[in-house]
RNA sequence: GCCCGCUUAGCUCAAUGGAUAGAGCGCAUGGCUUCGGACCAUGAGGUUAGGGGUUCGAAUCCCUUAGCGGGCACCA
């Protein structure tokens, strides 16, 4: 059930139809009418009743009309054949105005009931400089994070550092080898910013040089490693997004998860020995079909990476107490899901508090993106080029499970007309109004019963949906969703304005001291609703452009 | 071969199983002597990849064909 007027017509409608005599009610699909002839709310729950009641199902929308209690400065109701449609009423509209103007905090949620989760992503191997194809997962995660602390969740945003699996290895090897002028190894790192890690190792760690090969190795790994996070923070705070907890793989070792995990595992039968190596063999319903055992600890006795993360499961869910995970991904792991899923299970801890997100593919127009034939686009040269509130927008619209062809040519050429400036536009419109209207004699209180015209009650309306927009993105975990409602919201406040363009007497700033003060109350009521949906985007609100 | 995702207007993308499938860009037409034209209004543009099925009702669920992307390691 969702808060706001959408949750009070439910719980309405839900009343009615159990005083029908229906026991279990079908989902009501009560949402916004498409078209304004039907009003602002719609259900066709009659037509799903029909079978039940044995009775026409525009009967049962008479029926389902005599009895319910709807408060009529909420709502009026129409019938319409078998539908239920609903007209929001202006005096609560116009009042609503007056509590969202005085309300910074507009929309925000006690949805989530103060739940503590953790979003993990954008977890790339910090093996060198992100490119535009893990910029998608950056943007979605961290929308997603602001989505749930907004909802009244206690948000915790990772970043899961691999400082020791195999890459990590290549690349501290990579380095050393250019340090000493040597032939990088199979696999390894061959990028010009390898050789300026060499560079600066050399100053930064005096005597490296001299020191035996695995040691000098094991230190220039850490270094680079720690150059590379440094650099990927850098990048991601450009485009306005913060970690919490970089958290590396290393400390789990430390701390004795895997081991835990493992010995967990093994005590409860859940690990066989064959070939020399220790394989995953969960006793959990559903594996034999879905997976196949998988290796946690190789014949040479070195652990997978699959170790690692059961132990960073333990970390998560016991020492740390999240309730709920979401992980980010690139689709690329998507056959990895279950054997988390089934780790989950097998370490006994719920499945379903991991949830995992995947979002599509980044490719280039010109094809794959490929590091090794230098065929990408980094994330920060996109940033230098359209700046960070198209590149937010730019990733935020797409759903993440459509494929992305990027194309930078048209990227940079499109910048101009990016969406997002449409919304910050609007905004700045209704602060300027604010500061024309500065100084002028009006009452302190307004009038809202004032705010009749047409324009004006459909950006009341538009600025009523924001709690439940919200709520919806979030209980589903789709941000996409925000930005169009930003829109939708922008061009409410652009034919509002506009309004004032065809004729003064529509302007905010008018004659009328009384008129002025209603609807300068709306600008405010729109400003506040616009600046928590661009908050929630990770997009700036300027006052002016 | 098996598994996952995608296919919607010329292009980029939306749409909790509900009424006439919507936006942006592009295209056509119209609109400012005073609150910012990065704006507004109107219009053209669709066999929702093809074919079956379920349902009172399908872009949405099921089956199938085709195309695109990804996965099927003692890599991560």
């Amino acid at each position: 059930m969702s808060s706001g007027v959408r949750g009070e017509l439910e719980a309405a409608v839900l009343a009615a139809v159990r005083e029908l005599g229906v026991k279990e009610p079908p989902d009501l699909e009560l949402g916004r009418a498409r078209n304004p002839n039907h009003g602002d709310y719609a259900t066709p729950v009659a037509m799903k009743l029909a079978r039940e009641l044995r009775r026409p199902p525009p009967k049962i929308a008479s029926d389902l009309a005599e009895r319910l209690n709807l408060p009529p400065e909420v709502a009026s109701i129409e019938l319409a054949g078998p539908y239920l449609n609903f007209r929001l009423a202006e005096g609560w509209l116009q009042k609503l105005v007056g509590r969202v103007a005085a309300d910074p905090d507009y929309g925000r949620s006690r949805m989530g009931g103060g739940e503590r989760v953790q979003v993990e992503f954008a977890s790339i191997n910090p093996t060198g400089p992100i490119h535009i194809g893990h910029g998608r997962g950056v943007i979605l995660g961290d929308a997603l994070s602001r989505l749930l602390d907004f909802t009244g969740h206690q948000v915790q945003r990772e970043y899961y550092v691999n400082d020791q699996n195999t890459q990590a290895r290549r690349f501290g090897a990579s380095v050393y080898a250019r340090l000493h002028g040597l032939e990088p190894p199979e696999g390894g790192y061959t990028g010009e910013y390898v050789a300026e890690l060499a560079e600066q190792a050399r100053r930064d760690l005096p005597g490296i040089e001299e020191l035996p090969e695995e040691e000098a190795e094991l230190r220039l790994r850490g270094y680079a490693i720690d150059r590379m996070v440094d650099l990927i923070a850098a990048t991601v705070s450009r485009l306005n997004v913060h970690y919490d907890e970089w958290f590396r793989e290393s400390r789990l070792w430390d701390d004795g998860l895997p081991q835990k995990a493992i010995a967990r595992l093994r005590e409860t039968g859940q690990l066989q020995e064959r070939e020399g190596a220790t394989w995953f063999a969960p006793d959990v319903p559903g594996w034999e079909e879905d997976d196949e055992d998988r290796v946690v600890i190789r014949s040479n006795g070195e652990p997978t990476y699959f170790a690692s993360d059961l132990g960073y499961l333990l970390s998560k869910f016991e020492e740390r107490g999240f309730q709920r995970v979401i992980d980010v991904w690139g689709s690329d792991h998507h056959g990895y899901i279950p054997r988390m899923k089934s780790a989950m299970a097998a370490l006994g801890l719920d499945p379903a508090a991991l949830v995992v997100i995947l979002n599509q593919m980044v490719n280039l127009k010109e094809g794959k993106m490929s590091k090794r034939q230098g065929r990408f686009v980094l994330l920060d040269e996109l940033v230098d080029m359209v700046g960070a509130d198209a590149v937010r927008f730019f990733y935020l619209v797409r759903s993440p499970d459509t494929m992305m062809e990027f194309d930078l040519d048209l990227a940079v050429s499109q910048s101009n007309e990016n969406p997002v400036y449409y919304a910050q536009y609007a905004y700045a419109r209704l602060a300027n109004v604010d500061t024309f209207a500065a100084g002028r004699e009006m009452p302190a209180q307004p009038e809202l019963s004032l705010l009749r015209e047409p324009w004006e009650l459909a950006l009341a309306r538009q600025i009523a949906y924001w709690p439940e927009a919200v709520e919806e993105a979030a209980r589903l975990l789709e941000p996409h969703r925000i930005p169009y409602f930003v829109h939708d919201l922008a061009d409410s406040v652009h034919a509002f304005y506009q309004a004032g363009n065809r004729d003064a007497g529509y302007r905010v700033v008018v004659d009328d001291p009384e008129l002025m003060r209603a609807r300068l109350e709306l600008c405010r009521a729109g400003r506040n609703t616009l600046r928590a949906a661009l908050d929630l985007m990770g997009v700036s609100a300027p006052d002016r452009m």
